[in-house]
DNA sequence: GGTCGCCTCTCCCATCTGGGGGATGGCGTT
DNA sequence: AACGCCATCCCCCAGATGGGAGAGGCGACC
């Protein structure tokens, strides 16, 4: 077959978790079309090794150690506007879904994603076109519609995720209380929730805020 | 070498991701000394196939669709008191680790850990020995130190968790407002939290409540 | 220059929350 | 039977929270 000459999609893999880089190595060597040119453990690695190896498809973990999977994404495109980006987590919030595809990655799935699945993934970004299942681009249809928080409501929204009570959360970011308050009040409205716990709930359940 | 005579560790990987079960598989089977009989993707199947295979080891991840990792370390010990089980999971809090080990789980590690460390824990726990880093056993260790929620109190605390009002939780546990608030209050000495949303926030961290 | 969004601050007020007590009955263990 | 633990209920009350409305300063964008 004429395919086997063409060149190699090449891959590079960053994840934390070694394991998950085995399964995936694995899963990529086996085919004749691709190959894994390297792997990171972590974010910082991820981009050296982009910047290195040019590969024509970085598969990403969201959540790692050292630079965040989203400030990879924001990195590796501001290098290279084309590098094509397969984002591949267990986090299915809409923030971390609509943050990853709106900065420009090339596809998203989770990580209890078939193999087959995976595998056409990478080809499908390989080849620039976007991949994202189904349940994944409703989320980031859903989230569209939802209001944005400020950068200021998030430092909010984290330290009342923290359980800080309005007076603390005004001394630890030097404002008023009122201030405070009237942040907490615009994230309760934005976040269409009665209480600031059933907002941190929200929060959760949409990946805007971690842990 | 007689050690290649002597007989293989037999394991069974339970994870619903099938990445790391590749990953896992993969590494198992490179080792001379073990290797996998059987995979799972879910709780029950983990149960299952444990009868039937009887494996040295399971491998087990906490969350898990359909059984609970806590629930199969349970029904795995009910069937064979004797069962030697590696939790391999993401989720570090002290109430899981402190749970499956007094279960009776033989050993405890995060998926992040480098391979050595994992087949040198899947090694141990074949012999019956326990396997736990020192960062693992220092939180069942601190867990143990802490009070223990009751099970009502669990109840309240993951419709807290939810953002709901005292009222509400009365409502759909149905028990007095009074009597929510009674739970509450003791929930909050417990976990030493000043306000419900901190309450929810170290139950987070603990592991007591998922999501 | 005007407009808009954001951050900041202010005031009022009803309600919820959390801290301090105490009391009852059930249920299992000793 | 006596004990402890738990769940349930009750009281009071200070302080935090949430809802509503308004307003000034500032930078960005048109």
């Amino acid at each position: 077959m004429a395919a086997v000459l063409q060149k190699k999609i090449r891959v590079i893999l960053a994840d934390d978790h070694p394991v998950v880089r085995d399964g995936l190595a694995a899963m990529v060597n086996q085919q004749p079309d691709m190959e894994v040119v390297a792997e990171a453990g972590d974010g910082e690695e991820a981009i050296a090794l982009y910047q290195r190896h040019q590969p024509d498809v970085l598969v990403l973990d969201l959540r790692m150690p050292k630079c965040d999977g989203l400030a990879v994404v924001q990195r590796v495109l501001e290098i290279n506007p084309k590098a094509r980006l397969l984002i591949m987590t267990t986090y299915d919030g809409d923030e971390d879904i609509f943050q990853c595809l709106s900065h420009g990655a090339k596809g998203y799935l989770l990580k209890d994603a078939p193999r087959q699945e995976i595998l056409s993934a990478i080809r499908a970004v390989s080849e620039d076109r976007p991949y994202t299942s189904s349940t994944v681009a409703a989320k980031a249809l859903q989230r569209m519609a939802k209001p944005s928080l400020t950068e200021r409501e998030l430092d909010v929204l984290e330290l009342v995720a923290q359980g800080r009570s309005n007076k603390d959360i005004a001394r630890r970011l030097s404002i008023t209380e009122g201030t405070a308050k009237t942040h907490v009040k615009s994230i309760l409205t934005k976040l269409d929730a009665i209480s600031r716990t059933e907002a941190v709930a929200v929060a959760h359940k949409r990946g805007l805020i971690r842990l």
